[in-house]
RNA sequence: AGGGGCAUAGUUCAAAGGUAGAACAGUGGUCUCCAAAACCAUCGAUGUGGGUUCGAUUCCUACUGCCCCUG
């Protein structure tokens, strides 16, 4: 019998925050966040990070779990999120996945294995990475077509990164990488599962995503990350990557205006913003929840719940 | 009001008497250990009216709009 988890996806300033919180108080639910910046402890405005009176007594899990100095990535995510799946259906509850990372959902859904790969080669990366920057990025995708030409086909060769992540992959458990992948891609969910995906048209969500950045910075951005930046944290810190962060840091370091900073997190959230709906668009079975249509969070909430009824998902009991 | 300058894509800027380029924005997509990352594709413009010319977006001219100087 598969158990119950749902899970609450969408661009950024969507309102993901406050639908899961209510979801959760009506059937029964415990929160786990699929954000890799709001693992982060000290990093609150800039990640928008629900704050303890937003959860309204709810659990949340995947919260300042992490010091900036750390870094977080898939393996930990799948490890910690499936961990607090247990922890859930243990106290009785059911799990809500809420976030917008949807490889990191993806992942966590079809129980993507990671450890196959665990083949790392630090030193064969770097080589690589140094030889891609002298001769140019045909010369290690070259490299990987000798190799795997399978893979060569499927990515880019101007995409460094991937081209490299095949050579490595291939280098260390003489796989192709694009076999493992559709091996992947082949696997079903364990869970019995809802996959919300919330929406909006475009030019209110790009609205209130200009919106939200003001009022990071009217909250105080810049003084958080001023803090961070006087705790050692630098670019070279995976924490320090968010939407945000980078931005202010290039700035104190005199790289960049105050207004070129704001001006960039507004177009690279919204840039993020489309290509996290693109993600969601080709992930199986999502239902698309259009917030032109359930303007209110509880209309949103009702239907959700009507939904994982019907589906039985949920029973009667665990609906009130 | 007088003098001067400018007018090209949503924006900033190229070019040219014979197919008008780029960057950024916008749109669509790829993704399986950096994913708030990396990468790919694509839409889109010569202010308006005359004239010269085989041909004008380019040269001339009027108009309109914007900018600067003078008053």
């Amino acid at each position: 019998m598969k158990k119950p988890l749902v899970i609450i996806a969408g661009p950024t300033a969507v309102g993901k925050t406050a639908i899961s919180v209510k979801l959760a108080g009506k059937i029964g639910g415990e929160i786990i966040s699929a954000d890799s910046m709001q693992v982060y402890k000290g990093m609150d405005i800039g990640s928008a990070k629900v704050t303890r009176k937003e959860m309204r007594g709810i659990p949340h899990y995947l919260i300042d779990v992490l010091d900036p100095h750390e870094d977080f990535n898939i393996f930990f995510f799948r490890e910690q999120a499936e961990k607090a799946i247990e922890t859930i259906y243990s106290n009785g509850h059911i799990p809500i996945i809420a976030g917008g990372t949807g490889f990191y959902i993806h992942a966590l859904l079809y129980q993507t294995d990671f450890t196959e790969s665990n083949g790392e080669n630090p030193a064969l990366r770097e080589e690589l990475f140094k030889l891609a920057d002298e001769k140019g990025p045909e010369a290690v995708h070259d490299m990987l077509k000798e190799l795997d030409m399978q893979s060569a086909d499927a990515i880019h060769p101007n995409n460094v990164k991937r081209v490299i992540r095949a050579i490595e992959f291939f280098k260390e458990t003489g796989k192709s990488i694009q076999t493992h992948n559709e091996e992947m891609h082949a696997k079903a969910s364990p869970y019995d599962h809802a996959f919300y995906c919330l929406t909006r048209n475009r030019k209110d969500l790009y609205a209130a995503i200009d919106q939200r950045v003001d009022g990071m910075m009217a909250a105080g951005l810049l003084n958080e990350v001023i803090k961070l930046k006087e705790q050692g944290l630098s670019r070279d810190n995976h924490s320090m990557l968010g939407l945000g962060y980078k931005e202010i840091l290039d700035h104190l370091n005199g790289e960049i205006s105050f207004e070129e900073a704001v001006y960039r997190i507004k177009r690279d959230s919204r840039h993020y913003a489309k290509k996290q709906l693109t993600w969601f668009k080709r992930e199986e079975d999502v239902i698309f929840i259009d917030r032109d249509e359930y303007k209110e969070d509880e209309a949103v909430v009702e239907h959700m719940i009507k939904d994982l009824t019907d589906r039985g998902i949920i029973t009667e009991n665990q609906n009130g």
